[in-house]
DNA sequence: CTGTTAGCGCGTTCAA
DNA sequence: TTGAACGCGCTAACAG
């Protein structure tokens, strides 16, 4: 690697004109600046990044922490995340949380001493199921901000991304209740999630609101280790005039169409189907599944334009709350 | 952030005193060591990334570029290497390719700059379709080691992780072949790629070894933007008595199994089907889809760990070709 | 317009 | 056993 001190040497100017020279300064004359450039650009000469994060105080790089990169959710928001800070001129640094409160603990640890400038990530589970959130106002302490996504924690003042779960989940059982569905189940595998229980709240609010529905709010909640196919067969078998069903995490809509194509049903005659699964996993259910997109990566661009935002001095304002729009998407269910 | 010099200043002592405690110096006594570390401990003191980058010129840091992070099986290697490299004290910085040539040559560029010791990665699709390589030619001039992975290019000499390819089509094949099927079609979506090509060739050679197979080799190559389902439809119209499918790519095995169904044709009793599809994938085919299994996370950290080797040297050898173990899992296939 | 100097935080001689 | 001084590569205040 070539430096700045080589450039000088080589041709017989001061260190500090090569710099200034480099960064366009205008006490430097045109002809200097342009015979330095010219050597620079032909040495290939490129500032040393420790360098400078050292003299700056800024790494221009984001830690990024996500709890499962083999959820295709995820996956996609680090696109989104990927592609909207490079273009801003960051790094981000990845790491995984494998929804592990104490991985989650390390990487904070281990990033929070100037490594990056700041982090955005989502909660891993057992964070949420145990409700903690010292590590996070730790690194807050220090001045460094975060910028939490999908699942978050409410009582952390730091900005935030979101689809306003619960209005998707509302607008997703108000349109099975207008379509006249009698009977409608909330298939939940993700209960102890944030975005979870805010779904489930949002589907019970709809049958509430809504006078002629005559039953009440049925969440079948389903273990996360149990076997997925056969639960849903039982919900089925105990729902006899089962009409209806809001699936709120990845794969259990997929899944309930194929029980019901299985059982000879039409999916959007005798029962409509609407899920939260992302494009990945749709490709695999035929007639689609009726969704509500997440979109994965406009979450993330929103995310790293917020945290841009915040380590640029650009937003001193109080924290902010970003809903990223969904939407429902009713697929043709021609059979 | 607390410094070095702060805790000086503190303890009445000098700066290298207290840098040399901290490092375990057997110059300064053990009772100046202990309240050196305890103050460390009690102030949070965490040396700072960059000034030690700066120092000992290395950053602790590798480079990872992802062709497509949305494609499960590059998601699952991208957590061998983070799990891998988390546990050995390096840190990632993830990039994706988004399968442009250009893109590629950018991040490259980018991080090559001391930003980071070593890169990881697999070649873009347009990289390898334009058989371009002066990119990693001059990076690896540079003395800074690439491991590639899955998709390589073979005559640049550098490290490189990849499952027998070759052999593995080859074993997929016979095994088809040894239950008898007498018209098996290779599906390919992915002709372009290094690894297509050679889990072509090893269908071909697997074929032509066996010598009661009367049928030539019967490769059909599918346009990447063709709708998957009409192609694989095609193919059954026109090859009214298939009965083996080698499917060398993520989802046609599957799309292929769905086809099957829908005309009637029992899986295993009227035909075979091997793929390459990863688990999340294999998830939406019932029954299951046989599968050349390709440990995506073993991949990873395989990749790690020759890097670091290189980067520590531990390893100033000739380069290494590391061929993951792979495995052909067949299906119980009762319908 | 250009050069000298200092300092970012750290590790490492060399002297005391 | 400890400390002063230097330098990693870079920027910036100040002098000339």
């Amino acid at each position: 690697m070539v430096t700045i001190k080589e450039l000088a040497r080589e041709l017989n100017v001061s260190i500090s004109t090569v710099s200034k020279a480099l960064n366009d300064n205008p006490e430097i004359s045109d002809i200097t600046i342009a015979r330095i450039k010219e050597l620079a650009v032909l040495r290939n000469y490129k500032p040393n990044k420790a360098a400078v994060s050292l003299k700056r105080n800024k790494t221009m790089t984001i830690g990024v922490i996500i709890p499962d990169i083999l959820n295709h959710f995820f996956a996609k928001v680090l696109h989104g995340i990927e592609e909207a800070s490079s273009k801003l001129g960051y790094n981000i640094i990845t790491c995984i949380s494998n929804e592990s409160y104490e991985k989650e603990v390390d990487i904070l640890q281990l990033l929070a001493d100037g490594t990056v400038d700041g982090f955005i990530l989502a909660v891993a589970e057992e964070t949420q199921v145990k409700n903690i959130s010292n590590h996070f106002k730790k690194v807050l302490d220090d001045k460094i901000p975060i910028v939490m996504f999908d699942r978050i924690i409410e009582d952390i003042n730091c900005d935030k991304v979101i689809i306003d779960d619960f209005e998707a989940t509302y607008d997703a059982t108000k349109t099975l209740l207008n379509e006249g569905r009698k009977n409608i189940v909330l298939i939940n595998q993700i209960g102890q999630l944030s975005v979870g229980k805010h779904r489930v709240e949002g589907y019970k609010k709809a049958i509430e609101d809504y006078s002629s529905y005559s039953k009440s709010p049925n969440v079948v909640v389903i273990d996360k280790n149990a076997d997925l196919e056969q639960s849903i067969i039982s919900i089925f078998e105990e729902n006899t005039d089962l009409d209806g069903i809001i699936s709120i995490d990845n794969i259990s809509g997929v899944t309930a169409i194929n029980v019901a194509k299985n059982r000879d049903l039409a999916i959007s005659k005798d029962i409509s189907i609407i899920g939260f699964s992302s494009d990945d996993i749709l490709a695999f259910s035929s007639p689609k599944l009726s969704t509500v997109a997440q979109h994965g990566e406009t979450i993330g661009s929103t995310a790293v334009k917020l945290l841009i935002d915040r380590l640029e001095n650009k937003t001193t304002l109080k924290k902010v709350i970003k809903t990223v729009p969904f939407l429902i998407k009713l697929r043709e269910t021609t059979k």
